[in-house]
RNA sequence: GCCGGGGUAGCUCAACGGUAGAGCAAUCGCUUCGUAAGCGAUAGGUUGUGGGUUCGAAUCCCAUCCCCGGCUCCA
């Protein structure tokens, strides 16, 4: 992107906040009004719209929302201009003190020395630093969304708030299709979809954030699982295996048990040791490379393992497969000589951007994560590796071509990284991808090779996940794919229909020639109607449908079905099978026929 | 974990102090049909769990588990 681009970019978003931010300002100000004894506190512009966080002896519900919204177009068509003015911190707090705003107070006190300033539009005024828009009359494509509860300052301890979310826009066409957006995501829902495909499910009796893989889900994990095995092999990872538990030394020993304990289970006792869960693969893979002597020539040394860990997390904030209390990594760790860094890294981006291109991805942001030097709080290792891991980040990405952004001091204490977040097919980030370098770890294990010189010298460790999990990963997929999945994920990729009971020995037939072309073939031979086997093989989402029929069956030839409804009759049997059979192998996302 | 909203048949939902119901799915019949639901019958529930109030609880109260929307955190 030029300069240029950059810029108009920048200038659009921040008029956009100015008007949800102005929003939120109407709503906060029509709540008042409407729910006396509501404080205020804050309310600022969001990715997608705004909040405000209300203190409120009213319980908010949606159904206050046509009410509010209401008073919010009566104020907006008030024509009120957005005034700013610079008031002194005693002025300021006279005129909270006399509303009975602690929240403004609380705030004001938080701003000693910076400018104050209060902005007003019609009769209401709020303690806010501006970007406004210049009068409530631009106000008026908006909607309340949701009302949730919030910290104070999202600080657990303060006492909890009551949120409401909306959205607002310039014009009714682009709310219009951020509300569809917002239906569309719904009806994507990988938790709705995994039920209604039969994927998977979380068990109540066995406990949340557990998965289930059913029959055609694991069939799709064991895909991704094979497909990456392989990928990795033939970029010269090595597989390993690991144990899911481990003694607590370990875990003292890698420093999790004091950095990481909230999230780890508890201990197990067997015969007076200590063991717990892994909630990492890390401190395993360096086992194995600390199990002997490693020399330079053993360098880069790269340990890939589809590693399940089990990590607590909160109950409150579990979700489907996006964030759950065991899963599975495609986690690797790469041990690797100071001049092999910018090789490797460029390995892992080159397999992360393989892995989107397969999948269907054709968007992605990167973001690189760096130390701050202003800041240098508890960083890891030395200053040296961080400035030339941070240089290789950057330096691997530019020779790309890739655009990234820099986030000074969003590194973790142990080192720099690369994130990458996919942008799915309705325009969602997800985070995916990590290359992350770690300068704690190595140190921990104290972990060596004999270098050239017969030195002693410590490797650089690169930590590495793709699909960062599978079970996040395949909620995406479903997400992406509203669970049209293409031909060579789908679970079964054709089902043949019988038309009458005459048909049943040919499509039994059939569905056997296919099985050994290496196809997922199905039957539907019930008494049905073929309209109610076609509606269930369309509910299934199955990409092939053949439906055979005494005409089919006289003349040798196939009528084909695709999932979008295009039909194709007299199809030779050869013909479908080496399309299907192309159309699996070189993992197209588009369905391979075209309209004759 | 916290705030709010929910858990009723495999799924989607109704009943909201007075004997727990529908559609789909399942099972069994009949139907043999040409591109998104053929017809009929049967079966299926100590209403998440435990306690309480009441003559009577899916419904009200308490506790607990799980789910949903957020907060915080994160793969």
């Amino acid at each position: 992107m030029n300069v240029a681009a950059k810029a108009e970019k920048e200038s659009a978003k921040q008029s956009l906040d100015a008007l949800r931010h102005s929003c939120a300002h109407v709503m906060a100000q029509a709540v008042q009004e409407l729910f006396p004894g509501t404080k205020i506190t804050i309310g600022p512009a969001i990715d997608s719209g705004f909040y405000y966080d209300f203190e409120s002896p009213h319980r908010f519900t949606e159904e206050d929302f046509p009410a509010i919204e209401k008073r919010m177009r009566q104020i907006a068509e008030g024509n009120h201009p957005f005034i700013g003015k610079e008031v002194t911190p005693e002025e300021s707090r006279r005129y909270w003190g006399s509303r009975g705003e602690p929240y403004k107070i609380e705030i004001l006190d938080g701003l000693k020395g910076q400018t104050i300033t209060h902005y007003t539009h019609g009769t209401f005024t709020d303690l806010c630093r501006g970007g406004h828009c210049e009068n409530t009359r631009a106000i008026r494509h908006f909607k309340l969304l949701s009302v949730a509860g919030a910290y104070w300052r999202g600080d657990e301890k303060n006492p909890m708030l009551q949120r409401i979310y909306g959205t607002a826009w310039p014009t009714k066409q682009e709310l219009d299709v951020y509300l569809k957006m917002l239906d569309e995501a719904k009806a994507r829902d990988h938790r709705k979809l995994g039920t209604a495909l039969d994927l998977f499910s979380i068990q109540e009796l066995a406990g949340p954030g557990l998965i289930f893989w059913h029959p055609k889900g694991a069939r799709m994990r064991l895909i991704m699982e094979d497909w990456l095995k392989a990928e990795a092999l033939r970029r010269g990872y090595e597989l390993v295996s690991t144990p899911h538990i481990a003694n607590v030394e370990l875990w003292n020993t890698s420093g999790h048990r004091s950095f990481y304990k909230e999230n780890m289970f508890s201990e197990i006792e067997v015969e007076k040791a200590d063991y717990q869960l892994k909630p990492m693969n890390c401190p395993f893979h360096i086992l194995i490379y600390k199990n002997r002597l490693r020399s330079y020539r053993d360098l880069p040394m790269r340990l890939a393992e589809l590693g399940t860990v089990y990590r607590y997390e909160r109950s409150g904030v579990l979700h489907g497969l996006m964030r759950v209390r065991g899963f599975t990594q495609d986690d690797a760790h790469i041990f690797c000589a100071p001049e092999q860094i910018e090789g490797e890294v460029d390995g892992c981006v080159d397999f992360a951007l393989e892995v989107f291109k397969t999948f269907g991805f054709d968007k992605y942001v990167m973001e690189v994560s760096t130390w701050d030097e202003a800041t240098p709080a508890d960083y890891s290792g030395e200053a040296a590796d961080w400035q030339r891991a941070q240089a290789a980040l950057e330096s691997v990405l530019s020779k790309r071509g890739i655009d990234y952004t820099l986030i000074k001091g969003e590194a973790a204490f142990y080192g720099p990284k690369i994130d990458v977040k996919l942008i799915d097919a309705i325009g969602r980030p997800w985070q995916l991808s990590t290359v992350q370098f770690d300068f704690n770890l190595p140190q921990k294990f104290g972990l060596e090779y004999v270098a050239a010189d017969g030195s002693r010298q410590r490797p650089l460790m690169v930590h590495r996940a793709l699909y960062g999990s599978i079970e996040r990963f395949f909620g995406i997929l479903i997400e992406h794919y509203a669970g049209n999945f293409p031909l060579w994920l789908s679970p079964v990729q054709v089902k043949i229909l019988s038309l009458t009971d005459a048909q049943v020995p040919a499509a039994q037939a059939l569905a056997g020639r296919l099985a050994r072309a290496g196809l997922r073939a199905a039957l539907d031979v019930r008494p049905e109607k073929i309209n109610a086997k076609i509606r269930d093989a369309q509910l299934e989402k199955i990409p092939y449908m053949v439906i055979l029929g005494p005409r089919d069956v006289a003349a040798n030839v196939l009528s084909i079905r695709l999932r979008d409804g295009r039909q194709f009759q007299g199809v030779a049997e050869e013909s479908l099978v080496n399309t299907l059979a192309r159309e699996q192998d070189i993992k197209q996302t588009a369905p391979s026929w075209e309209d004759a």
